[in-house]
DNA sequence: CCTCGCACGTTATACGTAAAACCTCGGCCG
DNA sequence: CGGCCGAGGTTTTACGTATAACGTGCGAGG
C-alpha cells in the first residue's frame, strides 16, 4: 500500500507503523512484543503487523535496549579466534544463546594476554555479561569490579572474580595418556609444553609429572606452532641420557610439529618414538600417522558456560560444573621398542 | 571519595558523575567525549574525569547509539568459524574497525548455527553495516532491501546488490597452480572439487578448465573435510583410463585428505602424483610433505573489507578492489613421474 | 558608560521503544 | 438506574546520552 521499501532516508519507526495502521505506537510496541492478549483485538493486530511488513520495519536495538535496561547480548573472550577450538566454544555459546534470545560478540584478546585496553570500547555492544575461556587470570581484570557477570572456563577454579566456573577434566585427560603410554611400555618421557602460560597448560603438566613420578621425564617448552614444534622436538632428541620412546603434547599442533621432526631425524611414528597430542583438533586426523589425542567437548563447554551466564543473569546460584574428556587413542602412539 | 565500586544495584549514569563533580550532566558529557576545548576550563575537566573515575562510570552505549541514531558497529557474516580463513579475515576487519573506532560483530550463517530465521535477531546489536565474506548471494537475501550497506567479499562482483566489492584473484591463483604443473610435466590431472558450491569454488573451476583446456581432466566433488576428500580421491583413481599424475584440490583439507588417500593406495607424494591444496592454512605446512598452495591474504581482504565499509559510510564511492594471490611451490608437488 | 564578545557553563530537547497509568464505551448485575 | 467490569485501546513517561540553544559574568573597546 504505502511506500514497500525504506529506501532513501530513514528507517521506519514504531510511530510511522502506528500512523500507517491507524492506531497509537503503543499499540505497535503491544502487538510487535507479542505482548497484545486481552488487550488488542485479534484484527488490529492483524493490521499493525501488515503495516509493519509493508514498511520493512525493524525495531531500533538502541532504543529497545536501552528502554529495556538489558540487551540480551553476551561477551565471548578468547585468546585467539585462529585456534579451532575457540571457534568451537563460540558455537555452542552461540547455539544455546540463540534458543535464549541472546547473542554472542566475540573478544579475541589482543596478543592472548595483552592488557587489553579497554574491552568495553571495542567490542561496542552494550553487554550483559561476559564469558572468558581459557584466559589468564590477570588479563580479565577490566572485567572486574564492573557490575557485569563473569563466567570463566577452562579456567583456574580458585578465582573468585568469577560468578560461575565451567571447566574440562583436564588432569583426568592428562592421566588416560600416561596410563595409556605406561600400558605399552614406555619409561622415557619428553614433554612437549605450551611456552604460553596459562591453567590450562599448568594443570597438563602438573597431572603429568604427578601421574609419572619416578620415571624419566623432560619438559621441553615451545610456541603454539608447527615451526616452534619443530625446533623443540630436536633440542629435546639432542640432549644427553637414554632416547626418549613418548612424547607427550601439549596440544596437537605441537605434535604434528613434533612428528615432522622425528621423522627427518629418521625416526619412525610410532615404531620408535610414540606422540601424543591434545585437544582433538580436525589436525589430529589430517596428519599421517592420525594423533593419538585427547577430545575436548568444545560446543558443550560453551553452551554451559553460556547456561551458566543465563543462571546467574537470572539470580539463580549455579552451581560448579566439569566436563569429562576423553582418550582418542590413534596410529601415533605404539608399544614402546624392545630395548 | 564517594563509593568507590559501583556495586550493589545500578551502573552510575553520567548525572551521577555530574552530582558528584559538581556541574551539569551536559558538562560531563562534553569533557567526556572530548568536546570541551574553549567550552569548559582544564581544571572542571579534570574534576569531571576524576569524578567519573571514582564511580566506575561507564557510558550506557545503548543511550549513546540512540542519541547518534547510528552504532559505530559492523556485522561480518561468515560460512563457518571453524575455518581458520575466515578467523582471519575478522581479523583484519576488526583490526582496521578498532583504528575507527569500530566493532564487529560476527554471525556464521545457519551453516554452521540453528535456524537463521533472523539476523538481525540473533546479532542483536544495533549495526551500521554488513560485510559478507565468501557467502552465496541468496544467503545475504536478509540484508537486501534494508539501508544497512552490504560489502561483499570474495563474491560474484556481477552482484549488484552489494555497496562495494572486494575480491581475490582467485582465477589468477588457479591459473598459477596450473602453469607449475604443466611446467612439471603434468598431463593428466584430477580436479578434487569442494561440493559445496559458491561463487569462490566456482571461479577455481572455471579457471581451471580454462587453463587445462586441451588437458586430460577429470572433477570429483568432496564435503570440504578430510574423510571426504579421502574417499573422493579413492573414487578418482579407481577410475578407468591413465592414472592422474596431479590433483588439483581447491582447498588445503581437501589436499591433506587427498594426499592420505595416496598414501594408503601405495603412491608416494610427490614421486607418484602431485597434489596442490588452496588457501595456504597451517595445516598446509603441517602435514607431510607439506602442501603446494596458493596463499590468499586473508587478514588483508577483511582490512579492504572494513575499509570499504567506511567509505560507503563516509559517502564516498568506493572503487572496485582486487588483492593479488601468491602461489607457494612446497614438497607436495613435483615432476611428472616417467612414464 | 554601554555594549560586545569570549570563556565557561547550564537548560532543554530529541533519539525510539516499552510499559504503566489512564481513558471510553457497552453490557450486565443488583 | 447506578455502578462495576472488561475489552480495546490511548496518553504519558522514562531509559541515558549528545548537543543545540541559551544564559552570565567580566574585560575591553568605542
Amino acid at each position: 500500500m504505502q511506500t514497500p521499501e525504506p529506501l532513501g532516508g530513514a528507517r521506519p519507526t514504531s510511530r510511522d507503523v502506528a500512523r500507517a495502521a491507524g492506531v497509537s505506537q503503543a499499540t505497535v510496541s503491544l502487538v510487535l512484543g507479542d505482548k497484545w492478549r486481552g488487550r488488542v483485538s485479534e484484527r488490529t493486530a492483524e493490521v499493525v503487523r501488515e503495516a509493519a511488513r509493508s514498511l520493512g520495519y525493524r525495531p531500533n536495538l538502541a532504543a529497545r535496549n536501552l528502554r529495556l535496561g538489558h540487551t540480551r547480548t553476551a561477551l565471548l573472550v578468547v585468546p585467539a579466534l585462529t585456534n579451532e577450538f575457540f571457534a568451537r566454544v563460540y558455537t555452542g555459546a552461540a547455539t544455546v544463546a540463540a534458543r535464549h534470545g541472546f547473542g554472542v560478540v566475540l573478544y579475541p584478546s589482543p596478543d592472548g594476554v595483552g592488557p587489553a585496553k579497554d574491552p568495553f570500547a571495542s567490542a561496542r555492544a552494550a553487554l550483559d555479561g561476559v564469558i572468558a575461556s581459557s584466559m589468564a587470570s590477570d588479563a580479565l581484570k577490566a572485567f572486574r569490579g564492573t557490575d557485569l557477570p563473569l563466567v570463566m572456563l577452562d579456567s583456574d577454579p580458585a578465582d573468585s572474580g568469577a560468578a560461575a566456573h565451567v571447566n574440562l577434566d583436564i588432569a583426568d585427560g592428562m592421566r588416560q595418556v600416561t596410563d595409556h603410554l605406561l600400558a605399552l611400555g614406555h619409561r622415557h618421557f619428553v614433554h612437549l609444553a605450551s611456552a604460553v602460560t596459562s591453567w590450562t597448560f599448568d594443570v597438563r603438566a602438573a597431572a603429568l609429572t604427578e601421574a609419572l613420578a619416578g620415571v624419566s621425564v623432560r619438559t621441553v617448552r615451545a610456541p603454539l606452532d608447527v615451526h616452534g614444534a619443530m625446533a623443540a622436538t630436536e633440542r629435546a632428541l639432542a640432549a644427553p641420557g637414554p632416547r626418549p620412546t613418548a612424547l607427550v603434547c601439549d596440544d596437537d599442533i605441537l605434535a604434528a610439529g613434533a612428528c615432522k621432526a622425528l621423522r627427518r631425524l629418521g625416526l619412525r611414528v610410532p615404531e620408535d618414538v610414540s606422540v601424543t597430542g591434545f585437544d582433538d583438533l580436525a589436525l589430529a586426523t589430517a596428519v599421517e600417522p592420525e594423533l593419538t589425542t585427547v577430545s575436548l567437548p568444545a560446543e558443550r563447554i560453551g553452551e554451559r558456560g553460556m547456561a551458566a551466564l543465563l543462571a546467574v543473569l537470572s539470580g539463580e546460584p549455579p552451581q560448579p560444573d566439569d566436563l569429562p574428556v576423553t582418550l582418542v587413542p590413534r596410529g601415533s602412539s605404539g608399544p614402546a621398542p624392545a630395548s
